[in-house]
DNA sequence: ACATCAATAACAATCGATTGCAATAAAAAA
DNA sequence: TTTTTTATTGCAATCGATTGTTATTGATGT
C-alpha cells in the first residue's frame, strides 16, 4: 500500500484534483455526493490526516490557545502549585471540548514585553493568563490592542483587560465574619497583599474586623505563595512572640496547610486553640487533618466562562468581565 | 509606522529579495555583514516576528511536543492529580529551556487508537506519554514504528517503548522493609496493582514480606488514585473489622494522604498504632499532618531525562529505557 | 584590457491545504 | 436541434518562510 501523505495522493488514487479533494473531505455541498463518499472512503482506508500546519497557514489560525503563568510577585513560585494544576486541568478539558490545543507556557516576568513577545509570536489564537500576580498594569496595556486576552484573577474599578474570577473582597469578608463569629476576636492573614486578588481578600478582611469594631485586631503575614516557602515565614511568626491570633484567614488553601502544620508542630490545636480557614476550595481541602475550611471558588465554572469568553472574543465579539459568588464551605479547622 | 508583519514587508524596505531577508535573520554567512546588520536593525525596530506557522511548514517540523496523560484504569481521575502536575511543571520547564512548546492533551483510551490518532495528526514532533496505566500494550505497539516517543513509568522484560521511571520493585521493597524494621509484622498494600507501576511496586512489597518469613500478613487494598476516591475505599477497609495491619505502604503519596486522614477520623495514631509510607516524594508530604515518610523519585532528574531522550530519538539516535533508584525518605509518620 | 574567481544577492520552487474563478458536461428550456 | 442553465470539477493563486540554483558585481591576476 502505497503511503498516502497529503491530499495530492489522494487526488491521485481518486483521479480528482486536490482541490476536489479538500472540498470533498470538507464535506462541501459543490462537490457531487458520489464523488464525497468516493474520496472519504479512500481516505478513511488509508487512514489519511490532512496536515494541520499548511491547514493552519492557509486559514490563519493555529488552533492552539497559550495557557500562561505568570509568576511576578513570586520568583520562586513553581508551576506545580495546586491551584494552577487544578486551573490548567480543567482549561485542557474545557479547551480540547472545543476543538482547541492547549499550549503550556510558564513565565517569570523578567522584563516589560514578556506578554508581547507570547502575543506577537502567533503562535497561538488566543491567550487565557492565570492571575494577574503583580502585572496588572501589564495586562491592561496588552489588552488594550490584543483581542483575544482573558484572565484569571481580581476585577477593579477601571480595568481594561477581560477577567474571570470570583469576588474577592466578599470572599475575604466571608471568611474573617466566619471566624469573627466562632468568637474571635484576633485575626491574622496570611499572604502577601502585592498580588491583585490577595490584597482584595485582605480588603475584605478588613471590612469586616471593621465591621464588628475589631480593626486593630488583624496583623498581616505576608507569607509566600508556595508552601515550602509559606512554612518558614508562618513558623517564625508563631515564634516571634507576638499575642497570639485567634483565627488564621490564610489568603490560599496552599498556605493555610503550612499553617495548619505549623500550629501542629508547635502544639497548638485546630480549630480548639486557633481556628484556620483557607481559599480556593481546593480538592486538597478535604485532605488534610483536620479538614480544612474554605472560602471556595468554583473553578469548574471559571474554566468554562475563560474559554466561552476567550472564543467570542476571537468571533470578534466584546465581553464583559465575571465576578462569581465566593462560598464559604466550613468543615473542621473553624 | 507601516505595519511589518511578513519578510517581504522588511524585503520591501530593505530594498532586497525576501530570500535575502531570511537569511540574514538566520545568520547565513552568505549575506554581507552590512547588509546582515541592516535587514536586522529593520527587523529589530519594527519588532518583527516571522511567522512559525510558514517557517514550521517548510521545515516540516512543528516545534511543538505533545505531552499525554492516558487515565486508562481510572477513568474518574483526574489531570489536577498532584503528581501529574508536578511531571508537567518540570517538563514544562525542560522543554522551554530546549525551545519546545508543550501540548498538553489529557486523553481517555475510549478505543485502542487513542495513541495513533495522536500520533498522525501531526501536531507534534514528538511524544511523552505520563504513566503507562494499562495501556502497556498500545504503547508497545505505537512504539514500534513511531520513533519520538517516551514514556514516565515502570520498565518490564520485553519492552518495546522507551522508558524513564525508577525502580518500582525495589521501591516497594525498600517501604516494606522499612515498615518491618520498624517493627510491623502485619502490612498493608493500598493500591491498584492493575497499573503496572502499582504492581511492580507491589511485588516489591511480597518480596520483603517473604524475606521476613511474613508472606502470609500483606493484605492488598485496591485504592483509587484519586484522592477523593480513595478515601472511602480505605475507611470502608478499616470498618472491615479484619486484624488492623500496623503498618500501611501506599502506592502514592496521594493515596497515603487519604490514609493518613482515615486513620486520624478514626481515632488511631501515626505513627503510634499505624505506621504509614507513601510513594513520589512530592512536596505535599511536607505538608501533611505527620510529616510523611515517602519512597522519593526523582522527578526533576526523571523530566530532564525524558525531555533529553525525546529529543535523542526525534534526531535519529536510539535510547535505552532508563531506571533510576528510588530513595527512602524518612519524616514523621512511620 | 580581458579572463577568472569569489562574494553577494536575486529568482523561483517548495512545504500542503484552501478557495475564487473558469471550464466542462449534463440537464432543462426554447 | 439549439440555447440557456445548473451541477461538478479543474486550475491556479495564496498563506509566509526556506533554500538550491542562477545571475550579478567587483576584485584579482596576467
Amino acid at each position: 500500500m502505497v503511503k498516502v501523505r497529503t491530499i495530492k495522493d489522494i487526488a491521485e488514487l481518486a483521479g480528482v484534483s486536490t482541490g476536489t479533494v479538500s472540498r470533498a473531505l470538507a464535506g462541501s455541498e459543490l462537490i457531487s455526493k458520489k464523488t464525497r463518499a468516493r474520496i472519504q472512503a479512500i481516505a478513511d482506508e488509508h487512514g489519511f490526516k490532512p496536515n494541520i500546519l499548511a491547514r493552519n497557514l492557509r486559514i490563519q489560525r493555529t488552533g492552539a490557545i497559550g495557557v500562561l503563568i505568570p509568576l511576578g510577585h513570586e520568583t520562586g513560585q513553581h508551576i506545580s502549585d495546586p491551584f494552577f494544576i487544578t486551573m490548567l486541568g480543567l482549561l485542557a478539558d474545557a479547551l480540547t471540548e472545543k476543538g482547541y490545543d492547549l499550549l503550556l507556557s510558564r513565565v517569570i516576568p523578567t522584563d516589560e514585553r514578556w506578554l508581547e513577545r507570547f502575543v506577537d509570536s502567533g503562535r497561538v489564537d488566543g491567550l487565557i493568563v492565570i492571575g494577574q500576580s503583580d502585572q496588572s498594569a501589564t495586562l491592561d496595556r496588552v489588552a488594550d490592542r490584543y483581542r483575544p486576552l482573558v484572565v484569571w484573577g481580581g476585577h477593579y474599578d477601571g480595568q481594561v483587560h477581560c477577567s474571570v474570577g470570583s469576588d474577592n473582597r466578599k470572599g475575604g469578608y466571608i471568611a474573617a465574619k466566619h471566624l469573627i463569629d466562632r468568637g474571635c476576636s484576633r485575626l491574622a492573614f496570611f499572604g502577601d497583599p502585592k498580588a491583585l486578588e490577595i490584597g482584595q481578600r485582605l480588603e475584605g478582611c478588613r471590612l469586616a474586623m471593621a465591621e464588628a469594631g475589631l480593626s486593630d485586631n488583624l496583623s498581616v503575614l505576608p507569607a509566600h505563595l508556595v508552601a515550602e516557602a509559606a512554612h518558614p515565614d508562618i513558623a517564625n511568626y508563631l515564634n516571634s512572640g507576638g499575642e497570639r491570633p485567634q483565627g488564621i484567614v490564610a489568603a490560599s488553601d496552599v498556605i493555610a496547610m503550612s499553617a495548619l502544620r505549623a500550629l501542629s508542630e508547635f502544639g497548638l490545636a485546630v480549630p480548639g486553640d486557633v481556628h484556620v480557614i483557607g481559599y480556593d476550595g481546593l480538592a486538597i481541602c478535604e485532605q488534610t487533618v483536620p479538614r480544612l475550611s474554605t472560602v471556595s471558588q468554583d473553578l469548574t465554572q471559571g474554566a468554562h466562562h475563560l474559554v466561552d469568553m476567550l472564543l467570542r472574543r476571537i468571533a470578534g465579539e466584546d465581553t464583559q468581565s465575571v465576578v462569581m459568588e465566593p462560598q464559604l464551605v466550613v468543615r473542621m479547622s473553624s
